[in-house]
Parts: structure tokens; sequence; C-alpha cells
DNA sequence: TACTTTTGCTAACACTGTTAACAAAAATAA
DNA sequence: TTATTTTTGTTAACAGTGTTAGCAAAAGTA
């Protein structure tokens, strides 16, 4: 018959030893230094269990990336407060979005690294969605709070992400100066030519 | 003595042969499927003689990287038109920086692709400062024109980048679609946001 | 106890970048 | 021309990588 309670938290307690040590990895070593056998020797078992847990080792990298975009949604949730005007929230929005960056690099790194694989397949993922949606609903408020209802919100969703990601992806992966925590100066820059060009 | 004229001559053919051979396997399969061993195959030399000609596989790499701002630049230097008013330089600028990540999207790929490396010393490139150099211009002329001399033309730089290179990366590599070759909507839309932060 | 399923292992395959050791060819010196 | 040195290019190895087939031992079931 099926398998037995005890087993089922066993291989799931086996497979967030997976996740735990490929974490632990990533963070000290970095992404390229990730590899099945490297887990495997962490966990204490032979490579082919890993397979079991999954599918590839692509597999692994899209658990963080779902992660990713969860912890990343939960950020700027946190950042958004809903009783101040629009444009504060979008620059609260820029500020949690560059707060998950700096504090989840490798995170970062992994959800949209081009490196070669996970863009393609960005439509693939179920949270990212959740913060799309999040952003729309401010990109929505804001073309009200303008009145110029005939602007595009999808295009304003696209524009938005793509400052958001040229500012995290040439200033914290580039230059690794950790120094600037807080939201740089870039960002304040970018978001206001942003949000002027909603609402003014 | 010194290599004879032919031997030199014989050496760069097959330094040009090992280029022209990886750039071949780049386009039609992509970064990944880059090895020493089929630059090999390609150029019927076995494996050591590739490195008598790059320290390792990084440099080759690097060599496509340097390749790529000078084609860069090329292109920025095509599209502006020194004759035109300053914001439609801007313009053209990106507009230049966009036909050249969609013409040579290898390039951008291995320039940006913060993938891991290349990201990190990106400051030890040489082209990269003549295009820099190509954005200031355009920046101090744009905060002359503004009569808004306190602005930090760095601060401009970083944001202009930081703009135009997020929206290559989230449009161009995420979503594979190669239809929309001219300036997309997305970057006239946020190019829009950044002139108005210097010039309004 | 006998049988079946699950579990986890070893060992291999086909790759990767890199380099040491060596043979053949070419250039130079006697 | 012959002997010596230098250059050139090879094979073969090392230490890795992802992935999987085949097998033995342990666990669960009849």
């Amino acid at each position: 018959m099926g398998l037995s309670e005890r087993k089922l938290r066993q291989q799931q307690e086996l497979k967030d030893q997976i996740i735990s040590c490929s974490r632990e990895i990533v963070e000290n070593e970095g992404w390229a230094a990730l590899s099945i056998r490297k887990i495997a020797d962490a966990i204490e078992y032979s490579v082919p269990v890993i397979y079991k847990h999954f599918e590839n080792k692509d597999a692994i990298s899209s658990y963080f990336v779902e992660e990713g975009f969860d912890k990343l949604f939960m950020e700027l949730d946190q950042q958004i407060n809903p009783t101040k005007d629009v444009s504060l929230k979008l620059r609260q929005l820029a500020k949690g979005y560059w707060l998950f960056a700096v504090n989840h690099p490798k995170h970062y790194e992994i959800m949209f690294g081009l490196g070669i694989p996970s863009c393609d397949r960005i439509n693939e993922y179920e949270n990212i969605k959740k913060v799309s949606d999040k952003m729309l609903n401010l990109i929505d408020e804001a073309i009200l709070a303008s009145g110029k209802e005939h602007v595009d919100r999808y295009l304003k969703l696209k524009t938005l992400w793509s400052i958001l990601h040229g500012i995290v992806a040439i200033e914290l992966l580039s230059l690794n100066t950790r120094e600037n925590i807080c939201p740089s100066a870039v960002l304040e820059d970018a978001i206001d030519g942003y949000i002027k060009s909603i609402l003014v």
C-alpha cells in the first residue's frame, strides 16, 4: 500500500536537508560551486539519492527561484504601507525590491541571472505572478490618480520592472560594494523619473 | 632569435581561427556549449594548442567582451547625430544600445550576463570607458541645457545605464520574442522618464 | 518463513578545464 | 652536412561535472 507516515516524514526531512545543504554551499561558495556530489557528501548519502528528490540539478535551482519570488513578494508586502499615497508606495515598492536583492543576492542571481537558463523559463514560475500583481495594483492606482486612463498598465509594469532590475543588476551584482545597503541614489533617481512619467 | 614573419602570421591566423570557431559555436549553440575540446576539433588541432593562444577559457570569453564593448561603442556612434538637440540624441543613444543588444545578443549575454563571472571584472575592460564617456558627453550636454549644474553626472550615468540594461535584460533575454526589433515601447517609456528627470 | 518492494550503493558513461611528459618537426650552430 | 637546440603539437592523465544502469541489502508484506 501507500508509504507509511513515518517514511513520508523521513523523505521530506531528507529533501529539506538537500535544500538546506544546497543553500549553505551557494551562500558560501556561489552557484558555480554547487554540485550534486557536494550535496551528496553534505547529506551523507550517495549521489543517486539526490535524484529521488529532484529530477535533476536544474530542479534544485528552480526551487530557489520559486522561494526567491516568494521572499520578494513578502518583502514588497512588508515595505508598502497601504494607507500612504501612491507616489510614496511606489517608492516603498522600489525600496522593498532593492532590500530583497541586497539581502538575498544569491536568490536574485539565480532568479534573474540571465546567465543562460533561468530567464527563458521565467514565465513557468508560479510566485512571479504574485509579485507582478502587486506591482500592477500600484500602477493602476497611479494611473487612476493621474487621470490618464489611456496609459497601458502592462507597459508601465514592464518599464518599472526593467528599471528596478537594471539598477540591481548594475549596482549590486557588478560592483560588489556592500556598503550602501540602503536604497541607492540611483534607485531614487530612476524611480523619480518613473513616477513623473505617470503622475506628471 | 625572434620568430620569423611567416610564423607570426601563421600564429595569428590560428588565433583568428580559434576566435571564429568559438564565435560560430556560441552563435549556434550558446555559451554553455562552448568547450575547449569543441574548439580544438573545429580548428583540427589538439587541445593544448588552444592554451598557446589563450591563457584559459575565460580569456576567450573576455575577448568577446572586449569586442562587444567596441561594437557597442560603434553602434552608439552611428546612431547619434551630433547636430540634433540633446533630448533626441539621448533617444538615439538608447536606440543604439537597444540595437546592439538585439543584433548581438550573445555578446550582450557575456558582457553583462552576470551569470557569475563577467560583471565582477567589468572594470577591467578597456573599451567600456569609451562607451561610458560617450554617455557622459550627452549627460553633460543635457545638464548644461537644463541649467541644473548641481546634478551629479555620474549618478545620471549610472541611472541611464541601469535603465538601458534593465530593459534589455528583461525584454530581450527573458522573452525570446525577436519580433519587435525596433526600439521597444518600454525603452521609449523609460527614456522619457529619464530625460524628464534631467531636463524638466 | 518466503516473497516483494523499497532503499541506497558502486561503478560506469560522457562530458568539462587544465597540464605534465614526450615525440616529431623545424630552425640554428658547428 | 651533421649535431644541437628550439619550437610545435601530441597523447594521456588528473580532477572535476551531471546522470543513470545494475545490483545488494534492508524493510515491509503475505
